[in-house]
DNA sequence: GTACTAAATGTATCATTGTACTAATTGTAA
DNA sequence: TTACAATTAGTACAATGATACATTTAGTAC
């Protein structure tokens, strides 16, 4: 399914931030299969528009669900439900799956013609700049 | 050579945009002498087809190399790689190609919240078992 | 060879969609 | 009340998509 009308019900006087609200019924209609991975949900403004509640709201709850992969917004495309759910449901799973990140990583670093040498040099040095960042990021 | 396969692979929930990826791939498959002088691209309606894109997110792509010079895109007839590259861009380059690809993938791995020690670690296996694998190869 | 037509290709412009930042509103505790 | 934090709304912006257009090429009829 690509399309979906997505009904959703909100509790303005609940006390539970709507935000909140869009992401569990979201969750939960995904749990029941109401919507399914690869479905395409409504944009921002238009589930905006729909519950009368400004858009934001809407994008908020989406950035949610976006970090816990439940579903990928993307920039001029729109928002869809992860083909993949997350993998972290056994370590053996999350294991393979950077197996598998690292793998694609590495062939085509040397299908670009990269050394090993180059490679893990590369790497140290991005994991390096990556966690200075972190740092900053911890100290603000 | 003149004609060329082109194979590119985006990342559409990494947060960099289609266009930009677009760029840096190929700017790494020049560096990497994957594409060289004279070579024809896709056109921007082929290349977006296959990559499952708007032609005009491929045309901005291009649009940008042809300013920087590294391809030339000709209205009504196609576009190639710049005849004379300047060499002196080309290490440049080619390492700026590496972490660009390194950088998605530590992004990517973090995100999916493996540690530092665990990316290391996965490198260095997924290195070893290449280097085994090409060894393998050298002896047949 | 010339003129015409059609197809292929890149260009220009605007609409659609999500993002970032900030301001206003609301609820709550001191 | 006042102050503070959380939530929601407003505004500007960035990335992508849709559509119409201009240029070049190649074919075809004459």
């Amino acid at each position: 399914m690509t399309e979906k009308k997505l009904t959703l019900q909100l509790d303005f006087r609940s006390g539970l931030p709507i935000y909140t609200q869009i992401v569990n019924q979201i969750q939960s209609q995904l749990a029941n299969g109401i919507l399914a991975p690869g479905d395409q949900l409504p944009t921002v403004r238009a589930l905006a528009s729909e519950l009368r509640v400004n858009f934001n709201t809407v994008a908020r709850a989406y950035r949610i669900l976006d970090e816990a992969r439940i579903i990928s917004t993307q920039q001029g495309r729109g928002t869809y439900i992860t083909e993949i759910p997350p993998p972290e449901v056994s370590e053996k799973l999350r294991n393979e799956s950077l197996a598998a990140l690292t793998n694609r990583f590495i062939s085509e670093a040397f299908r670009l013609g990269f050394s090993e040498r180059e490679i893990s040099q590369m790497v140290r040095d991005s994991l390096k700049s990556w966690k200075e960042a972190n740092v900053k990021e911890n100290e603000k």
